[in-house]
Formats: structure tokens, sequence, C-alpha cells
DNA sequence: AATCTTATTGCAATTTAAATTCAATAACCG
DNA sequence: CGGTTATTGAATTTAAATTGCAATAAGATT
């Protein structure tokens, strides 16, 4: 199986981009720790690290890593995005809890079952999904009644 | 059963707040239509209406009607929040078109299961969810291959 | 290896959503 | 009706993300 850097290249040749020190430095960041990330904090692991690269180049880069499916959006909280590394992890989704925000992630199988129902019923071709589901953990449950019929 | 305004009504008061036109005109509106919408767009929906209120106003009175249920934040897309009213209607998700923009609402029954697992698995008390399904419809799929491991 | 072309970088400036400040207003209370 | 104080609207501020631009450097060509 290939690396992610061996991905990215790949998709920087076949695009005609370049192959830089910093677009490579900030990958390899990003797949230095299998956790959630924001700009801010991706920032400070390099500065940390010694490694001198501009928000801006970050930013730029994201979007390179979104386009190759390398990272994606997790959600948009505290006013700004979240990313993770999805390559050469399975497919999960997320539960997290609104008293003490940790994430636990979780693979439902029986999820592709029902997105095949819904490709054949609306004729879509299915790309990707995202099943966020939102609670209060066993330590975070205090004075919590149950659920609520939105969603 | 109670209308939203009521609902609002309830909400207000137990809280000590205040009932005023403008939250109340912001509601109605947000309620007129069963549609997704952007703060931009309630702003202008209203204007056309010749009805003045801020935007400090509309983005004040959302956070409120979220905290009660009665709306919800459907995606952060076009660099800005989208919302949907959802008091009154069942539990949906949806799908979305990443060609066209359609957003079709489906319902899944079956997700209510795969929840009571998750619930009973990890300890967690459940409160809301959100399940959002990309892909390209049937006319905008044009020499799109399969579905991706991601996302 | 030297040179050329042009994508990329970093900084600063810009853009935009959303939150906030504050004086004026008005909702709710007795 | 009069007092207290939450709310409003306009302007200002904050912060995320993007963009303009000059300097740099990657990759191709010779």
């Amino acid at each position: 199986m290939k690396s992610e850097v061996e991905i990215f290249r790949d998709y920087i040749r076949e695009r005609g981009l370049r192959r830089t020190p910093e677009r490579e430095v900030i990958l390899r960041e990003v797949f230095a720790v299998h956790e959630h990330f924001d700009v801010e904090e991706l920032y400070l692991r390099l500065r940390q690290k010694g490694i001198k690269v501009s928000k801006a180049s970050i930013y730029r880069a994201l979007r390179l890593f979104l386009d190759c499916g390398l990272v994606r959006e997790v959600d948009y909280t505290d006013g700004h995005w979240h990313y993770e590394q999805i390559y050469g992890h399975g497919d999960h989704n997320h539960l997290r809890c609104l008293g003490c925000g940790e994430i636990i992630e979780f693979k439902t199988p029986d999820l592709m079952r029902l997105e095949e129902q819904l490709s054949r019923k609306y004729g879509y071709n299915i790309i990707s999904h995202q099943w966020e589901v939102k609670g209060y953990c066993r330590g975070c449950q205090t004075g919590q009644t149950g659920r609520t019929d939105n969603g």
C-alpha cells in the first residue's frame, strides 16, 4: 500500500503542480498523529518542531489534501474547521460529547446497506457520507433527560 | 400540538427573556417556508416584506431558536452556516448533490436502532444526530466513477 | 550545470461571517 | 404609570480564510 506521501506526490505530478518541502512537511505533520486538528494547532505543532511554514501555506496545502482525499473536514465548530486525515483508516463516524468534547470513532457496516438503498431509490452515485451523533457521555450526564425528536 | 411561536414563547418565559416583535417576526419568517436558509437570505426575505430588523438581531435570534430546538444548523458551506427549521417535521437526513446542489430529505427509521446500539455500547445519552450523504444525482453523473472508501 | 518559465512561498492586506459595544428604546414588573 | 433592565440597531471589532504581490525556487530545457 502506498504511503500518504506517495499518494500526494502522484496527485501533484498528475496535476502539474510542484513538489515542495513545505507541502510535504505539512502533510507529514498531518499524518504524525491520528487526531482531529485545526489550522492553528497544526501551525503550532510545526513551529514547536522548529519548522517554519506560513499559515497561508497551510491553508493552501489543506485544500490540496482535501482534493486528493487524504484529509476531510470533520466539523465546523468554535468558528473554524476541524480536519482529520483519513488515508489508511477505515470508514468511520463520530460520536461527540456535548459536555466534555470527547470524540469517539465508531464503525457501522450497516450504514453501507442503507446507503445502497438510498443510491438505488434516488439514482445517486454516492461519494461520501458523514454521520455525526451528539450526546452526553456517562461522565457528563448531569440532569440531562432523554433524546429530543430533533436531530 | 403547540405552534412554533408558542414553543418559543414558553422558552422565552421560562428563561426570563423578553418577548419582542423582532424575535417573533424573525421566527415566523423562518417557518414561512420549509427550506434551508442562511442569515443573508432570511434578512433579504424580511426586507422584501418591508420588515426591518437588523442582522445583529437575526444572529441573536437564531441562537435562541437553536437553543430551544426549533432550528438546527444544517451545514457550513460557502463560508457560512445554513439552517433549517425542524419543529413539526419528522426526523430526517440529507442527500446532497455535489454537482447541482440539490438536497433531498430522506427518513431512515433504521438509524434509530443503530443509535440505540451506540448509546448502549458507549454509555452515551444521545441528543441529536446528523447524517449527510453526498454524491451525484442522475443528471450530474458525468464521468463520475464509483464511491471512494473515504468520507 | 546554467538558464528559463512559472508555480509557490510568506507577508501583508483584504474579505467576510459573526460577535460585541453602547446609547437609545421598549418589555415587563410592581 | 414609572422603574428596572433586556433588547435593539448601528457601528465597531474579532477572527478565519483568501488573495495580491514581490521574492524565491521547482522542474523542464538546453
